[in-house]
DNA sequence: AACTTCCCTTGACAAAAGTCAAGAAATAGC
DNA sequence: GCTATTTCTTGACTTTTGTCAAGGGAAGTT
């Protein structure tokens, strides 16, 4: 499908847009494509633009204090994809975003979504709705990591509910991402199959 | 200070509020008062109401598979209170709010904030801003449960983050919070007043 | 095809956290 | 002020997870 117009089919998911609606934003809107390995976002930029992935798979990490990666997130075909605090705020991303994968994505400018939101009532409720929906995915992942073990949070989080990724994240970047090393991961793994 | 006033200030944080607007609000907002150990919401009721507490503490819980109640989040004075999946979608709760000391709350219907949200700019622009930052509250919590130790997360989340709750909510719900046993955290405390 | 790099697994051991049980300390409610 | 209850700590032990190190295998690049 051509990549626009799946960010039109996002939008009116959530209500109907007018044509000329549409083709204000489309004149807004332009199209980015991404090599394996190249960042969206590097540390230290600041964010203003807002991201919507139409094809590929992007990683979030942060750059700790002992220089390890820690992986936070992943956005893939369907989704935003955001360091949302400096998107927010305007500051320095802490996190950077880059693509696993070959990856397409569509890019706003925050000031003409900003506006958006202001003047379009669908991009308005989508933009509410999504923000709603991403908090509770977060409420989730957050129970899972308070209240479950290693296992319990592979099973859950990976094998029911995300199972795709197996095929396309390399394990080091799951284990991070489920708070767990990659050893550990891997021993999970083998328990499961055994 | 008056209570219904605090949350009047609470929208103007965000933006200025018409009189006649206001006026609307508070004549749909209503009060309501808990004892301790008081239940806000129950298990498997649904929530049609947005609440803002003005005084006191609530913390929330889930009852888990082995029966334990699991702390996941806290809301005091200035902050809403909400099974946010509950609310938003309709469905029976599966979080337990329960006042932890004398709470005094604003209650509105969920009805209500609807029309205000779609009506009155100011609460639009104060849930959606609320919603915003409660977001990235919640990538804070989630980076520290992914990446970091025990202790870390006490030091950070409470120590340095809430320090008012190690007087305010017993031990033990802190631990579930931190996703730590109550003894771990107990130990916790014993090397670092060391 | 060969090479390099990255990825994953496994073993041995260390460290962190959980569990069970007992008792001390603090607190709520009368 | 007293009592019953809740809350917190500590010890001994178990389980889970992390760390270090090595090796095999897959995948990307030239």
């Amino acid at each position: 499908m051509e990549s626009l117009l799946q960010f039109r089919y996002m939008i009116e998911r959530y209500a109907p847009l007018a044509e000329s609606e549409w083709e204000a934003i489309a004149e807004k809107a332009s199209l980015r494509f991404l090599k394996r390995n190249q960042p969206l976002i590097s540390l230290g930029e600041a964010c203003d633009k807002l991201w919507f992935v139409t094809k590929g798979l992007i990683r979030y990490y942060q750059v700790d204090r002992d220089l390890e990666e820690r992986t936070t997130c992943f956005s893939w075909e369907g989704h935003f994809a955001t360091p949302f605090s400096s998107y927010l705020k305007s500051t320095p991303s802490y996190e950077v975003l880059v693509a696993l994968e070959q990856t397409e994505i569509v890019e706003i400018h925050r000031e003409d979504i900003t506006a958006f939101i202001e003047t379009i009532p669908a991009v308005n409720s989508m933009y509410r709705q999504v923000l709603e929906e991403a908090f509770l995915q977060m409420e989730h992942l957050n129970f899972s990591l308070q209240h479950r073990t290693a296992t319990e949070r592979y099973n859950t989080l990976i094998l029911e509910e995300a199972p795709e990724l197996l095929q396309r994240v390399p394990l080091v970047h799951l284990a991070s991402y489920l708070g767990i090393s990659p050893e550990t991961l891997s021993r999970v793994r083998a328990k499961i199959s055994a």
